[in-house]
DNA sequence: GAGCGTCAAGTGGTCCGACCACGATCGCCC
DNA sequence: GGGCGATCGTGGTCGGACCACTTGACGCTC
């Protein structure tokens, strides 16, 4: 977040731009934990800007845990793993342009959770206003889904944020709306890589449509199964079943 | 994370009191969403420091999508619910030194979504070493819950959060890896406040025990419903039922 | 009077060069 | 050889200058 924009060709910020190349050497392994970095001198001679410049990439890498810098030391790289925030998800899972297929099934593995645990939450404190929104949500997916309304592809991974927003809303929980926060960022940075989710057949409004029903019934055992199994339908249709259980 | 070292009456670099200052008043509301902050050469005349400091704090408030800098117009607070990420929980959950109650629930709601889920896919994915190493950290909590070996309080705590942390690396989940690395920062920056959860004998480390069980036999339901009844002790003590269910 | 182009002021973004504070290292002295 | 201090290189702060951009007020046109 914040220092986002992503956009295809667009001008970048020098320190943005010194950041994210940095980033992705990084994440790449190309400078790999522990080493130490060049200096801000020599960062900034070899980039062709100035070090206020490079010294504002840096304090962005150390932001999310990237680097760890260390008045009169060198600035080092620290361990992806064992420092860096969720920040980091967008281009951990995105890197390169594509996809990295291990950190997408991990990430939809850890959204069948959310999924679940969102179904059940609701259904505990949907207010009648609530359950009225997310039906609305999801008769438009089942007839976007089913062709009675155009939209295609795109409309439906829209839409289907929308009603996963909608659900997170309706737990009051802000935890969860801080980690939305952060998924939101994964989901919209680049919408075109996940399309492929929702042109294999593997998105299923049924369950979201069972899933309302629950909430309504204050049901919390029966929209949890039916969240989690929306979230599977992507996980399955991605990472077939015979694959798994073995990493 | 990296920003951390929050120690009482250490000596903070010029550009972090400053985040910290400005950062506080805006969880606080104190400065109100939407509003523009003044500008960096104003606040830098105010605060006596550097312009160049001035900037670097603001772009650590930036990196959190705590405000928005736009060149040409001024700077802005953001919403923290709907811009925010993680990186602010330590900062919403302990403001002005005390724990504050509303966050604190949240957290402990969502960390028994946590804990269920890891004990679920730990029970798939365990090791007979996982299981082995687990079982030892629940035979030590026993231990010093039952007086047998010393420590109290803060010994419990501690092999509460590395038995967590175990699970966690049994899931073989990167991002939930990533996850509780902005968890850690929560349960250690001020490790005191938290005691109060081992000390109201909340803690059971019978469920632990239980979980261990149910993942050696790799009984994936077995788990998740012990670590859930884990987390629940927790909230349970702090956070009566006959309170709940109403928000 | 309404609408629109122009321009000036103010903001954030970058640059430069200097100095300060701190860590690590090497080499001297004991 | 072991301890200790000068020195060098690092990140941290400073200040002042200029660039790029947004904003809004002004004055012009219609």
């Amino acid at each position: 977040m914040a220092d986002g924009e992503g956009k295809g060709a667009g001008k970048a910020r020098v320190a943005e731009e010194l950041a994210s190349s940095l980033r992705e050497q990084i994440v790449d392994g190309a400078i790999g934990a522990g080493d130490a970095l060049p200096s801000e001198r020599e960062l900034a001679a070899k980039f062709e800007v100035n070090r206020s410049s490079v010294r504002e990439a840096l304090h962005r890498l150390e932001a999310v845990g990237l680097i760890e810098m260390k008045h009169g030391g060198a600035t080092r790289v620290r361990d992806v793993l064992v420092s860096a925030g969720l920040h980091l998800l967008p281009f951990l899972v995105a890197r390169g342009g594509r996809l990295d297929p291990a950190w997408l099934r991990d990430v939809l593995e850890v959204r069948v959770m959310f999924l679940s645990w969102c179904g059940e939450q609701a259904a505990r404190r949907a207010s009648a206003d609530d359950v009225e929104r997310l039906e609305a949500i999801a008769h438009e997916l089942v007839e976007v889904h089913s062709g009675q309304r155009r939209g295609g592809a795109k409309a439906l991974m829209s839409l289907d944020w929308d009603f996963f927003a909608a659900l997170v809303a309706v737990t009051q929980n802000r935890v969860l709306a801080l980690l939305t926060n952060v998924v939101r960022e994964v989901h919209t940075r680049d919408p075109a890589k996940f399309k492929a989710i929702y042109e294999d057949g593997a998105f299923e409004p049924k369950h979201l449509v069972r899933a309302v029903d629950a909430v309504r019934k204050r049901d919390a055992a029966g929209a949890a199964l039916a969240m989690r199994a929306h979230g599977e339908g992507a996980l399955v249709a991605l990472f077939p079943p015979n694959a798994r259980g073995k990493r």
